[in-house]
DNA sequence: CCTGGAGTTGTCCTA
DNA sequence: TTAGGACAACTCCAG
């Protein structure tokens, strides 16, 4: 400890860069900032324990091990190391920041009140130590206290929000990656990731996720694919989940293996010579609009995580139906689209955006669960699970969010199935024992005939669930719920 | 300060 | 079969 403190001292300090969710080499403001500063770098990621943020779920923890790994890798091709810590953030970047006499401090923001709060005080407590330091914007295109409205509000439409937003935006240049980094004379100890346990044993439950690639170039490899495969005809294809027309950068936008100036910049210069894409474009860009309208709402919203967003929904009568709630979880409510969306997520960490607004809707509307169960659930089974995305997104389901749907909109399970999963691609992976049954019934298997369903193979009841309520019952049921929320702010 | 058009993603009934 | 309107009421936001 003394050998290694005195080390970085002789060496006239070091700068330290803490990474969090900036998980990258390339477009980091905080490591651009570090090496600017000619000072050996020591670059470092803390475990966060007992700070008062929301600890990461299952999925995302086993997504934190493998992108870890990569950026240490990436680091050590660069002759640099990444250092692990583990506990009170607060705690451990001010005893590395001693340990290492470190003379600049330099990180890159996150958005929720606890994680601001934190950073607000470390930076107090540090520079009390005499040690520089300073935050950057690597994670969003617009920082949330630049957008306003006209009088200088925050947006709570999406599309105004959007529009200037993007008004903004003069000229996005994302910055290269450092070429090599400074070593320190000695390194401080780092902890083992393997200790760590953030990949799952028994049992180990993430056999479905290996066609995934967590870092920096897998993110990459994603953007190129997408661009070439799934941007033409996105509009439309994009909600189609037995197709391939999306993104699936969402898990590495929220580590910020890439960063969304890096999309906004690379999906521009694609569409560059295809001028037929450009609408296609702008609705692929308006994806990455709504996260940072999320981010946004997070920033000027503290308490989105756990209160309604309109506060007449306080009154809103939710069932408590842990039957109705477990069958949720595990795919059987006897919906099939419901079903096929909950195990594609057990299985692989990951949803398609049109199921996702179909099973929060069943959740919340058919069954009358609190929109808090299900965000709970898709916290701790996402992989791209992320605060302000997740608790928005759910609000905005329940009706109680920003912009949300209107009450009557309840999605029709059987409706939704047909339109965008008519020749039943994903609910034939997803729900095999349905596999035989024919189009015609396929998203309604109560409806189809004993031969019918007796040629399939499918018992119903044994097989696969009969519905667990009946829709029309359940909207009627729904409805009147809404009623009740007469608004006396 | 006032006004009025608009507001991610739907469903169902009727003509 | 298909298209149009009802479904409520509210808040947001620009002019």
């Amino acid at each position: 400890m003394i050998a290694q403190a005195a080390a970085g001292v002789a060496a006239g300090g070091v700068a330290l860069v803490w990474f969090r969710q900036d998980l990258r080499l390339a477009d980091n403001p905080a490591l651009v900032a570090a090496v600017a500063s000619g000072l050996p770098v020591v670059p470092a990621f803390v475990l966060a324990e007992g700070d008062g943020s929301r600890p990461w779920g299952g999925a995302s923890r086993w997504w934190l091990d493998k992108s870890l790994r990569s950026l240490g890798a990436s680091l050590g091709d660069l002759g640099s190391r990444l250092v692990l810590r583990r506990g009170d953030p607060t705690l451990q970047i001010l005893s590395l920041a001693r340990q290492v006499g470190a003379a600049k401090v330099f990180w890159n923001r996150i958005y929720d009140a606890p994680g601001i709060a934190r950073d607000t005080a470390l930076k107090s407590a540090l520079r009390e130590d005499g040690i520089e330091v300073q935050s950057f914007n690597a994670g969003l295109l617009d920082e949330p206290w630049t957008v306003k409205t006209g009088v200088g509000g925050d947006f709570k439409v999406f599309t105004p929000y959007w529009r200037a937003a993007r008004a903004l935006l003069k000229g996005v240049k994302p910055q290269a990656a450092p070429n090599a980094l400074v070593s320190p004379v000695a390194w401080p100890e780092s902890e083992d990731l393997d200790a760590w346990g953030l990949h799952p044993r028994a049992p180990d439950w993430s056999g479905g996720f290996e066609a995934w690639r967590p870092g920096e170039g897998g993110a990459e490899t994603r953007v190129d694919h997408f661009l070439e495969t799934g941007l033409d005809g996105y509009g439309v294809r994009r909600d189609l989940p037995g197709g391939e027309a999306f993104s699936r950068l969402s898990p590495h936008l929220h580590w910020g293996e890439i960063g969304p100036r890096q999309v906004w910049r690379q999906s521009h210069a694609y569409v560059e010579n295809r001028p037929d894409l450009a609408s296609d474009l702008g609705k692929f860009l308006s994806e990455l609009g709504w996260r940072e309208f999320n981010h946004h709402l997070l920033f000027h919203n503290p308490t989105l995580p756990t209160e309604n967003f309109r506060r007449n929904f306080d009154r809103f009568p939710w069932r408590n139906d842990p039957a109705g709630l477990e069958a949720w979880r595990r795919g059987r409510t006897g919906y099939p689209i419901v079903d096929a969306g909950m195990r594609e997520l057990w299985a692989t960490g990951f949803m398609h955006n049109r199921v996702r607004m179909v099973v929060a809707s069943f959740l919340i509307k058919h069954l009358l669960i609190d929109w808090r169960e299900g965000e709970a659930w898709f916290w701790d089974t996402l992989l791209d699970a992320d605060l302000a995305n997740n608790v928005a997104n759910w609000q905005w389901s329940a009706g109680c969010g920003a912009d949300a749907a209107p009450f009557f909109r309840i999605f029709n399970p059987v409706t939704q199935g047909e339109k965008f999963d008519g020749e039943g691609v994903y609910v034939r992976r997803w729900v095999p024992e349905l596999a035989r049954l024919p189009n015609a019934v396929l998203h309604s298997p109560w409806m189809a005939s004993e031969p019918v369903l007796d040629r399939a193979g499918v018992r119903l009841g044994l097989d696969y669930p009969r519905p667990i309520v009946d829709h029309a019952m359940a909207r009627q049921q729904a409805l009147e719920a809404f009623k009740g929320l007469k608004v006396l702010d």
